[in-house]
DNA sequence: CATGCTTACGGATCACGTAACCATG
DNA sequence: CATGGTTACGTGATCCGTAAGCATG
């Protein structure tokens, strides 16, 4: 699991769909694909619902989205912590 | 900034010495010195005094390892929330 | 001279982007 | 046929390990 990862699922739900995450993060689309797939493979889980429009996030990744959501913002802190002890 | 980054600093901080982190993290030293090294570099703050003898970490380090610690805690957290919702 | 950190270097792996493909409304 | 996701493939970047170098008690 990376934190580019959890970037990742946190964008792909927040935007519905791959090709606006990837948009947001400033990489193409298979990129995303693979990232997802890896972390849902690493996991043992499905994360998201493949809709015919885009994306929406299953039971288990709704929670995976809220807890990245936390972690992200923990990291933020540490750097800003550093920043201004 | 990198999950394994942190990882790092936190055996380092534990082990005292690079040599040491690094065998328990069936890894070699070198890698160690660079990982710790970007860190340092991306935060603008070096996190360990170089000792003759191995690491000690600065303030600055300290309070790095300490937020490392509870974003590692966190990221297992979400690995066992998904096998146990 | 033993311990421990760092630098150099070559090679394997990873992760990207482009392009082609597939599915659905 | 427009939108959006996936697969194939080649290339550039990343990251490791070995080896050599350097400092200190």
């Amino acid at each position: 699991m990376s934190l580019e990862q959890l970037e990742t699922v946190v964008a792909i739900a927040e935007e519905g769909a791959l090709v606006r995450a990837a948009r947001r993060l400033h990489i193409s689309q298979p990129p995303l694909t693979r990232r997802l797939q890896a972390l849902e493979h690493e996991l043992g889980t499905v994360l998201f619902e493949r809709l015919p429009r885009g994306m929406r996030p299953t039971p288990a990744g709704e929670r995976v989205v809220a807890e990245a959501r936390q972690i992200l913002a923990a990291v933020d802190r540490l750097r800003t912590h550093v920043e201004d002890p």
